[in-house]
Formats: structure tokens, C-alpha cells, sequence
DNA sequence: CCATAAATTAGAATTATTACAATTTAATAA
DNA sequence: TTATTAAATTGTAATAATTCTAATTTATGG
């Protein structure tokens, strides 16, 4: 998804000031699932006063607007895809690196297993060790 | 999983007290997905005494052991799972609800997905409506 | 320019989790 | 049984992520 820098009609009532311009701008084609201290670390380095309230309030902001993903993926701290469009992840078990996977699966619950749920959805997770890992891990280090 | 409540070989240095025994005893054939407060809640009711570190110092235990497993589904808080084997999930996106799914799916990466990763496991999220967070909608609850 | 609603900010508050150090206790063996 | 002792429990402090708040600043429209 490309993101907007000017007003257009669904964005009323939303101004574009200079943080949420370097936050678009951060996010855009990023595809590494950054969290809020990532995005907060990237942008105070060009943006020193920036707060990271700021931060929180723009990404719930998108959030809200569909433009972000808010990911489950790391119990310690949320992470976000700017992607929101239906995707899957391969993550790394030991440094938690996401990488998106776009093939799509055929993954069909029967009437039993959907337990009377309406279904919206589904999403894969892959686990596995990135190279950059198993590089490390062969040289004797600990990552965690 | 059937937890054991006597001394095992494996369980050399694992004192059996009270406290782990009313734990054990609550995550056996808990299909709940329980939070750490879920599990301090249950039993400092009949326990009163009992510490929230004792529940956090006893599901790390249990981690290790692999005898159950920390799930990152919620962005809020961790959740346990006391069934460690190989399973999917459906959750209700309004209460958080997570049911297990037995099925098993075919899900494999071509070379190119795989980016390199050794690939370790995979699980699968659905995303639903419960059917009684159904109910509640339509009487115009709001669920969060 | 002016008015003003919306955004930013610093910092306080909250929540989940982890760390710590003193006390208690389960397991072992005399 | 009793003594020993390593491990577990406990209350509390510390930390980390996130949310809240209230004062200040600013983008936008007229
Ligand atoms: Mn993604
Ligand atoms: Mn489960
Ligand atoms: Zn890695
Ligand atoms: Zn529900």
C-alpha cells in the first residue's frame, strides 16, 4: 500500500504534520514489522522532539484507518505491518525477524471444527531459524 | 497431557508443593488458554497466601519442561497453553476467546519462501466470531 | 492573519512481567 | 524422627510497554 501526503476526501479532520510524514515515510515499503520503540528510534534520530506518544497515537490512528496491521507475534511487545493486505509470516525463533510469505493456502474448517464461529479469517506462522542464526548459533553465540 | 504429581526421573531437583500441585491440577485439561492472572484468580481463591511470582516462576518451569506453552495471540498479555502438542486455533477477534482445532494442514514453503530459514513448525491462526459474542452484538452489546 | 479543532508533548499512571532477598519448606539421609 | 539444605515461595521493588492527561503548539480553512 502506498501511502497518501495530502488530504483526500476519507482524510477530513486528520492533519498532516511533520511527524506523521516521517512515520508514512518510515513505514512505507518497510517490510520488517517494526514496533513502536523501532519506529520511535528511527524517526527522534532526524526528529529529536519527537514523542513517543506521538508514535502510539499515530499508529492507532492508522490502525483505525486499516493502513497498519497491529501483529501478535512477539509476546514482549506489539509489532506493526504496514502491509494490510492478507499475507503470512516466516518468523526467526531466535532474533523474532518476520518475513512475509504472500503464497496463499487453501485452509477450509469443517462445520464441526468452525464451532459456531463466523470465520473472517486465517493466518500462517512459520517457524524457523534465519541464516543470519544459524551463522551465529554455529559460532558458538547466544542469541537470548 | 497428563501432568504427574509424583517424582519422575526427569523431575530430579522439582520439589512437589501445593502451590504447583493447584496449578498443575488447574492447566489439566484446561482448554481455557489461561493468562497468568486467569491462573493467580483461580487459585488464590482457594490459596490465598500464594504470590503472582509463584505462578510466573511456575509456568517458566512448566515452559522449560515443555509441558506448556507461552502463546503470543493476545498483543495484551501472554497466554498459556497446557496442551504442547502440534495444534491450530480459532480465535474470536471480539472476546479472545481460543478454541483448538485438531485438524492438520498441509503447509509447505517452496525454496524461494523459505528465505534461507530452516523451517522448524508452522501454525495456523482462524479468526471468527464467537457465537456468543454473536449473540451480544446483536442485542447491541459492544465487546470492547 | 484569525480562529479553532486537532496534534504534539512531557510526564504521570497503569499494566504486565521480571528481579531480588529474606523466609519457608519439601526432600533426603542420618 | 530429626537435621540438613537446596529449591520454592513470598512480598516487594524494579523494569518495560503502553495508555492517559492536561498544557501547549500547529495545520488548516475562512
Ligand atoms: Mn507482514
Ligand atoms: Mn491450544
Ligand atoms: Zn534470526
Ligand atoms: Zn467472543
Amino acid at each position: 500500500m502506498v501511502f497518501k501526503r495530502t488530504h483526500q476526501d476519507g482524510d477530513k479532520n486528520m492533519k498532516m504534520t511533520p511527524q506523521r510524514m516521517a512515520i508514512l515515510e518510515y513505514l512505507e515499503g518497510n517490510t520488517a514489522h517494526p514496533s513502536a520503540a523501532d519506529i520511535y528510534k528511527a524517526i527522534s534520530e532526524r526528529f529529536p522532539t519527537m514523542s513517543f506518544a506521538t508514535v502510539y497515537n499515530t499508529m492507532d490512528m492508522l490502525k483505525e484507518k486499516g493502513m497498519v496491521l497491529e501483529l501478535a507475534i512477539d509476546p514482549d511487545k506489539k509489532r506493526f505491518d504496514p502491509n494490510p493486505a492478507p499475507h503470512h509470516h516466516l518468523i526467526c525463533v531466535h532474533c523474532k525477524k518476520v518475513v512475509d510469505i504472500h503464497s496463499s493456502f487453501s485452509l477450509d474448517l469443517s462445520e464441526n471444527e468452525r464451532n459456531s464461529f463466523d470465520i473472517i479469517g486465517n493466518h500462517v506462522d512459520f517457524y524457523g531459524i534465519c541464516p543470519q542464526c544459524k551463522k551465529k548459533n554455529k559460532s558458538g553465540q547466544q542469541v537470548k
